[in-house]
DNA sequence: CTCCATTCTGTTGTATACATAATGTATGCG
DNA sequence: CGCATACATTATGTATACAACAGAATGGAG
């Protein structure tokens, strides 16, 4: 494995991320302190501080005399994110291709490997998806070289992934469209043509909303 | 008062948040868990739980085994933050002015408000000014009518007033410059041009940022 | 005198015990 | 039978005690 200095803070908070982000019947629930703390064989106390953390990502809400609520994503968040990616990835496009830093080698790889996944996604491909789909648009907005930006977006994303897991089993077929989608993406980018990638993100995320709409 | 629900995580919360916002002194070093928790009254517990909270605002680090670090705002970081905050600021006038919705008289009340404080600022109009300067902006944000870009927007900003504070004092007389840089944006506004509010914004987040950078 | 090993002190990290508030249940009344 | 109220249960919130680790002080060897 790879970081396994595994502080209890540390193995609470790591647990809870991927509970919530791959499960999704924990949303809308209020999570159990003690039941977690046996789960995991820690103290409620690292717990405790594990969820306080998982506020920062949005996962967790903290209602005061309840506890750690876990709040569902509605389709207006979801179309709130969309719109706030596109005018974050609109900039880095633009930013990129005025600065000349179009990292095309990198998001080819990357698109290259999501393409070569089987268009049948089982659970655990099914999150290999999701893992280079998010990496794509994450490496654009990287390239911007705005690091506070790159946070930000980072952790807005990570909302999306909780109705993308279950969302891309009930669409067939729907990889080959993300990657055609990409690459006009790139193809654009490279291109130089800053109008186009524009278009070509809103045009992206427009379809990815109104597929995750339909929840 | 206002919020006196005051479970021991808020005091400790608000209290922590105020101090850090306040003092420059608190910048770059580990807060002392014990000292703060007799301070404000309460036992390490709570205080350890509002460190936590704080991580999600961006004004702590946890460092293992070390502790709560309140990381010092660096010039890259106001050049990046102007960066952003111009992205989404021009989305949003973009945005209220094709709806027609530009909160004109709201966003006049408050440069009104800002125009009457006195140009010699005191600590306690020093802090005033830093509101209004806020608020002016995160009306037009909330306009746009998009929550997520709201909060996301108000997360970010508090970072600034963490140099904010310390660097009015620097210089006088800024009062008048900034109530008329408001006014250019606003007209630009209410007027209906976007291309030209988008340069008002873009001009005074520059010069905000020139002057922080001069620190 | 300098450098390194070792001890010592103070701080963070975790577990546990207790206080307090909320929810669900049972009970009595209208 | 429906509803309000009192109570029991269960969860969260807080305090305290202990464990583990990091950095500073100290002592000795070269």
């Amino acid at each position: 494995m790879s970081g396994t200095a595994a502080s209890g803070r540390e193995k609470a908070y790591a647990y809870l991320r991927e509970n919530i982000l791959t499960d999704p019947d924990v949303q809308g629930r209020f999570l159990n302190e003690q039941e977690l703390a046996a789960e995991i064989g820690v103290s409620r106390t690292p717990v405790r501080e594990a969820l306080l953390l998982l506020v920062s990502d949005g996962l967790v809400e903290l209602i005061p005399q309840r506890g750690a609520y876990v709040p569902p994503v509605t389709g207006r968040e979801m179309s709130e994110l969309m719109e706030l990616r596109g005018v974050l990835e609109s900039h880095a496009a633009r930013l990129v291709i005025d600065q000349g830093r179009v990292p095309a080698r990198t998001m080819q790889d990357t698109l290259d490997q999501q393409a070569a996944l089987p268009d049948e996604l089982n659970p655990e491909a099914a999150r290999e998806f999701i893992r280079l789909d998010t990496l794509f648009h994450q490496q654009l907005i990287d390239a911007a070289g705005n690091e506070l930006i790159s946070r930000t977006y980072s952790k807005l994303h990570v909302r999306q992934i909780l109705v993308g897991v279950s969302a891309l089993f009930r669409t067939g077929g729907r990889r080959g469209q993300v990657c055609a989608e990409h690459q006009v993406i790139l193809d654009a980018l490279v291109s130089g043509d800053s109008a186009k990638a524009q278009e070509a993100i809103d045009h992206h995320l427009a379809v990815t909303r109104d597929i995750l709409l339909r929840n």
